[in-house]
DNA sequence: GAAAACAAAAGTGTATACACTTTTTGCGTT
DNA sequence: AACGCAAAAAGTGTATACACTTTTGTTTTC
């Protein structure tokens, strides 16, 4: 898997550490990185300084990259700022929901639904987190799916919510729900379901200290 | 004068794409602007990839880096964004309000009546922003604060330089009422009036194609 | 035997070098 | 005079070099 430009080492990191595949508070030495991916110090340096941006890696001075780990109390802002836009956009999603924006979150419901009986955990965790996403798009806001798309990265990052197969169909279940309000333009309670949804969310929240894993090459591949 | 060189070309820069000194549309030369700022075009480099990922300056392959000139629709969306962050923010502070918060935002908006009377234009442009800000820090949520004062930039580039003195002026007075409401604890006042003056901000939306200034050196000294 | 001190190794931060691409320039042709 | 084209100039993209900092491991000292 070569020819890497800078954007393809910031995708395949976001998606190791948001699968969990590189544990919070892991290092990122960049020759490792580098080697890895088969480029020079200077594009590793350029995607490791993007994910910072991105709150998915911390940078400290002179010592290095690290996954970040982010602290309960910025798990708990971060869920509160998903709230605040999610219930509005919510709200402005029924004022414009059309039945092809019902048919398209029907489909992606059923799509998590197959990724989760096929116990597909990083597909099924990747399809959760998109659902939300997914409403922007059809908003046709991109600014704002671009920021969700960030958040929820960030929350990917911090909870381990997907974890269980159990809570990942609780998680389906509600979109699910979330869906039927939207179809039927019951505007508060379609707000009130994304709420108490993100509200659940949150309540997984774990927040282990496994050991960092030392094996870059392992957790890419 | 010596504290990460980085992020002194990032502030350096913002300050002047978001006070119109640099013009949308403008070539931002890499070796130009590591000779104003004495370094190499290495730190350059990384902070021009910073503002990038701020949407203030856009990257374009093998032809380098210019000053965002965001669309109309670019420009909605974003106070779109807005709209749905600050309503719910609104509806939030007022939950927690108390006596210092509001003496802080008083004092606040009593500093932008000062600067806009001083005709202090670059000032009150800042001021007037950070107003929003200042809320979401007052709330304690530093991710909440931090994603307002990225949204924040976005408009001042588009809006605000051609803000006359006049629309500053309105600008301040709803914010005091803003504050009012808040003080009174009447949620669905504040509400409303937050939602109002995102509106009559975003109306003043101007998208003059003036001519792009390539005087670097001049713009940032 | 544990702590302090020092030397070697590894790693980061910035500058520079060089290949390759785009833009500009200048000249010859129509 | 306008167009086209080729060569030069300028600029970007990536790799590498090197100084300086942190980490590691060993030896010295009490």
């Amino acid at each position: 898997m070569e020819s890497s430009s800078t954007t393809q080492i910031v995708q395949a990191l976001t998606k190791a550490i948001v699968e969990h595949r590189l544990q919070p508070g892991s290092k990122l030495a960049e020759q490792k990185l580098a080697d890895h991916f088969g480029v020079s110090r200077t594009l590793v340096r350029q995607a490791l300084l993007q994910l910072s941006q991105h709150q998915l890696v911390t940078l400290e001075p002179a010592r290095g990259a690290f996954v970040a780990a982010p602290s309960v109390n910025e798990a708990r802002q971060v869920f509160a700022v998903r709230r605040m836009l999610e219930s509005e956009m919510t709200r402005a999603f029924v004022r414009q929901v059309t039945p092809a924006k019902i048919r398209a979150l029907k489909e992606h419901v059923a799509q998590e639904k197959r990724a989760i009986e096929q116990e597909d955990a990083p597909g099924r965790t990747e399809l959760l987190g998109d659902f939300h996403v997914r409403m922007a798009e059809l908003m046709g806001n991109e600014v704002l799916a671009q920021l969700l798309g960030q958040l929820i990265s960030r929350c990917a990052l911090i909870t381990l919510m997907y974890q269980t197969s159990r809570a990942a169909r609780h998680s389906n279940d509600e979109h699910f729900e979330i869906v039927r309000a939207l179809a039927a333009k019951d505007e508060a309670l379609a707000v009130r379901l994304m709420n108490h949804h993100l509200l659940h969310v949150e309540e997984n929240l774990t927040f282990d200290h496994k050991v960092p894993s030392h094996d870059i090459s392992m957790a890419l591949s």
